[in-house]
DNA sequence: CTGGGTGCAAAATCTTTGCAGATCC
DNA sequence: GGATCTGCAAAGATTTTGCACCCAG
C-alpha cells in the first residue's frame, strides 16, 4: 500500500512554490510558475505531484470533493454534510450562524457577505 | 438586463424534480431522469435551464466557485475567504472551531471527521 | 538494476456554446 | 412573428492516464 517516493527536483519545487505563496494557486499557475524552470515540464507531472504532496499530508487541495457539480432546491441558508466514502450530500440540522460572516470580517478589510460551510465524516449508510 | 422567460416542460420538470428530492443531485443524474419523460433531452437543456433557476433564485448550485482546483501548504485547519468578484482566495484570521463537528453530529447519525467554512464578499483590492 | 518519475499525447470528465429548427406568447 | 428553447454536436476547460524513456537509490 505503502509507496516509496523517490526525491524530485519537480515535486520539491513544487512544494516550496506553494509554501512560499499565499495565494492557494492552481495548477495551471504552478504549471507556469515552474515552466521557467524546466522547460519541458508538463500538466501531468504538475498534478501527479499534487496529488503525492497530498497523500503525503503535505498540501490540501481546496476543491468541492465531489468532481461534479451538485444542485439543491432549497435555497434557505442551511449547511451541508458530505460523505468521504459515497460522495452522498446531505442537509445538516443545525441552525445558520449568522454572527459569523461579521466574525469572520472582523480584523481584516473584507466585506464578507455570505458563508457556507460543509461537513465531512461517514454518512449512516456507509458507517459500522 | 432581465431576460422574460417563456414556460418549458423540461425547465418545469427540473424544478420539480430538485424539489422532490433531498440527495443534492448532479446534472447528470437529472438528465438520466428526465430522459425518461424527454426522449431526446440533451445535456445542453439541462444546464442552461439550471442556470436559469440559478439565476432566478430557485436553485442554489453547490460548487467549489472556481472552475479549477486551487492548492494550499497550509495544513493546519483555518478557513478561507473568496472574492466573488476576482476569485482571489485568503486565509481568515478566525480561530477554527473544534466544537463544530461535534454540534453538527448532534442528532443525526453521521460520523462528522472533519468541516471546511468558505466566507463570500468583496476582497481589499475590489472594494470601494 | 529496479521501480518510481518525467514528458508527451491521448483520453476522460464535466460544462458551455453555435446553430438550425421547434415552441411559446 | 419574434424572442426563447431544444436537440445535436462540436468545442472548452480541467484533470487523468498509457507509454517509452530517464533517473534516483
Amino acid at each position: 500500500m505503502e509507496i516509496r517516493h523517490k526525491r524530485s527536483r519537480q515535486r520539491e519545487k513544487i512544494l516550496e512554490l506553494l509554501r512560499a505563496t499565499k495565494s492557494h494557486p492552481s495548477a495551471d499557475w504552478i504549471y507556469e510558475r515552474l515552466k521557467k524552470e524546466f522547460k519541458n515540464l508538463s500538466m501531468g507531472t504538475v498534478y501527479r505531484n499534487l496529488g503525492i504532496l497530498i497523500n503525503q499530508g503535505l498540501v490540501r487541495k481546496i476543491d468541492f470533493g465531489s468532481t461534479f457539480d451538485r444542485f439543491d432546491a432549497d435555497v434557505r441558508p442551511h449547511y451541508h454534510f458530505i460523505c468521504e466514502r459515497c460522495g452522498a450530500i446531505s442537509d445538516v440540522e443545525m441552525p445558520f450562524d449568522e454572527t459569523l460572516n461579521r466574525r469572520a470580517g472582523r480584523g481584516c478589510n473584507f466585506e464578507v457577505r455570505s458563508h457556507r460551510i460543509e461537513f465531512f465524516g461517514i454518512c449512516e449508510k456507509c458507517g459500522g
